[in-house]
RNA sequence: UGACCCAUGGUGUAACGGUAGCACUCCGGUUUUUGGUAUCGUCAGUCAAGGUUCGAAUCCUUGUGGGUCAACCA
């Protein structure tokens, strides 16, 4: 009975410091923040899973924050599916908040840091103040307006909130240090003057807080005790610390900001920005392309919200930057899959298979499993006749004995169904082979317990009646880019990386029949190929199907 | 020529001064009515140099390499 220790990751280490130094375990509150101006990808996945995992493990609240303090980016279409997508992880918040709702807040304090002369109003021009900022190697140089009167700041900064003040002619800036060695520390902004409407707040404010001011505070209103954040926001830390202590009351909780490096994927981009430049420039279809790494896109594309988590959790939280083998991720969903998708047929490139010595107007009804790792899932009905497809590539006049499938005088068996030996093939003009003639053995169908049934033979075959098959689109997807990292080049733009090949519609592929009633989102494995589910394209007269993964394929990398 | 962060197999992560482990990938064997799954196995790692210590991936120093910071974005 030896008690499994699990590792703890370094930020689950640090919660165990604090408990240990005294912090009560009910004073444990987390939050997820995100900014409702993009949908959320894989990367944001993993802080989810972090900050939604720790409530879990501690028992303790986890608020969804929507940092909406810039109104031209920010919108309710983003709020909604974040609101999804996070839902659809498995996940519950325990309060739906908005850094929004604490505007006011946010104004008294401002107040207060005037009044404590922490800050004061610039009416420089940005392109001023940029320069006095100086650069990583070089310390600024103080506004002039730096010294202004608290009552003089007083009645500016209130002039700004009425609005009685030109957009971008006044900013309200904390009183630090423009020689401090980080940059953010000198003299950042507080407030800006923005004349537009805010998604939540309508036309209220003509001034918004800015990221570091609202924050930090935010999770002090909320008493987080933790938060968590991406690596780069680590030089914000000492800025989060000094905004906290000027409102700190001595007596609650000081939230604390740790950062850990956020998740890259390999053979794709995880920046909003880049993404929303492959939506809107056209090399995808929209956030929820089957090929973005964006949660709804992999949703789309077949992934379940279980193997993203198992993704996301073993792939862990540390602090170095990473690019995580896709691979990953692809295990995680093939083996869950594996488990719950019920097998089925299809046939992606077709070839008429004929059986000579099979009654031509014979059909009859084959017992089929769906799923030889579930026993609880059954079986189903495959309709088999004299004419079957077979996949184009099962098949190869002659071939070495490594190669398993059919070949001229050789057998191989028909899944479900029975043995066959092809005996010679149809070609066109061009010598396309049209038709692959061959007999089968009439003692050998599946699970009839005869002793021909029992025959091994090397190959076995997925095939379709060509009579009940049904045809079908289906989409096959490749990686986005043919680099690893392909932002990680700084001579190039990502976008020359780009798989060309990324998408492939097949349009005449066919289906066994009992894929008819599929619904939108099922699942399936499309026996030897892949897993596949029904794409929302999909019409009851045309079903398009998605190729989530193919399944490992050691015959193709043998040929390589 | 600054400050801060980081450095463990191909990839991602553990080991918290005491046997470098796990997962993925790759490669090979067995099983198989999916060249899938399962199962067994192989290869493979502490950035470098000093120092502290009985003992260093771990602590210290220096170096090297990578990342972040100069938006009225978050």
């Amino acid at each position: 009975m030896a008690e499994e220790k699990k590792s703890l990751n370094f930020i689950e280490q640090i919660i165990e410091e604090d408990l240990k130094l005294g912090l009560n375990l009910d004073k444990l509150r987390f939050r997820f923040p995100p900014e409702p101006n993009g949908y959320l990808h894989i990367g944001h996945a993993a802080s989810i899973c972090l900050n939604f995992g720790l409530g879990i493990k501690y028992n303790a609240p986890v608020n969804l924050r929507f940092d909406d303090t810039n109104p031209t980016k920010e919108e309710q279409e983003y709020v909604d599916a974040i609101k999804n997508d996070i839902k659809w992880l498995g996940f519950e918040w325990t309060n739906e908040l908005y850094s929004s709702d604490y505007f006011q807040q946010l104004y008294d304090w401002a107040i207060l840091l005037i009044k404590k002369d922490k800050a004061y109003v610039d009416n420089q021009t940005s392109a001023q103040i940029a320069e006095q900022k100086g650069t990583p190697t070089k310390v600024g140089t103080d506004s002039p307006n730096r010294n202004r009167s608290i009552d003089d700041n007083l009645e500016l900064f209130e002039k700004m909130k009425n609005g009685d003040l030109k957009e971008g002619s006044h900013v309200l800036r904390a009183k630090i240090s423009m020689t401090a060695n980080n940059m953010l520390m000198r003299d950042p902004i507080i407030y800006r003057i923005l004349y537009e409407k805010h998604h939540r707040t309508g036309n209220d404010w003509n001034i918004y807080p800015m990221y570091d001011w609202t924050h930090g505070e935010s999770d002090y209103i909320e008493q987080v005790s933790h938060s968590l954040c991406t690596l780069e926001f680590n030089p914000h830390r000492e800025l989060y610390n000094w905004f906290l202590k000027q409102v700190y009351s001595g007596e609650d909780l000081k939230p604390k900001q740790r950062e850990f490096a956020r998740r890259n994927l390999s053979y794709t981009v995880m920046s909003k920005r880049k993404l929303l430049q492959l939506v809107e420039e056209g090399f995808v279809k929209g956030w929820d392309d089957p090929r973005m790494p964006t949660i709804s896109g992999l949703r789309r594309r077949g992934y379940t919200a279980k193997s993203i988590r198992d993704f996301s959790n073993t792939a862990g939280i540390a602090k170095r930057d990473n690019v995580t083998d896709i691979a990953l991720l692809e295990f995680h969903i093939k083996n869950e899959l594996n488990k719950t998708a019920p097998r089925v047929m299809a046939v992606l490139y077709p070839v008429k298979l004929v059986i000579t010595n099979y009654p031509e107007n014979k059909e009859e009804i084959l017992i089929a499993e769906n799923n030889p790792e579930d026993e609880n899932s059954g079986t189903r009905e495959i309709p088999f006749s004299r004419v079957l497809y077979i996949e184009k590539e099962d098949f190869r006049g002659q071939a070495n004995k490594k190669f398993f499938r059919l070949k001229l005088d050789k057998e191989v068996r028909l899944k479900n169904a029975y043995i066959i030996k092809a005996n010679a093939v149809v070609k066109d003009e061009n010598g396309e082979i049209t038709e692959i003639h061959c007999t089968y053995d009439e003692e050998s169908k599946s699970g009839s317990g005869s002793e021909a049934s029992k025959r091994k033979v090397k190959g076995t075959i997925h095939w379709v009646s060509v009579k009940h098959a049904v045809k079908a689109e289906v989409r096959l997807y490749d990686r986005l880019f043919t680099e690893e990292a392909p932002d990680a080049h700084k001579e190039k733009d990502f976008k020359e990386f780009i798989n060309s090949e990324s998408l492939k519609v097949i349009d005449n592929a066919f289906i066994e029949p009992s894929l008819k009633t599929a619904q939108i989102r099922d699942q399936f494995q499309f026996q030897r190929l892949g897993y596949f589910n029904v794409d929302d394209d999909s019409k009851k007269d045309k079903m398009v199907f998605n190729r989530t993964v193919p399944l490992r394929d050691s015959w193709a990398k043998q040929n390589k």
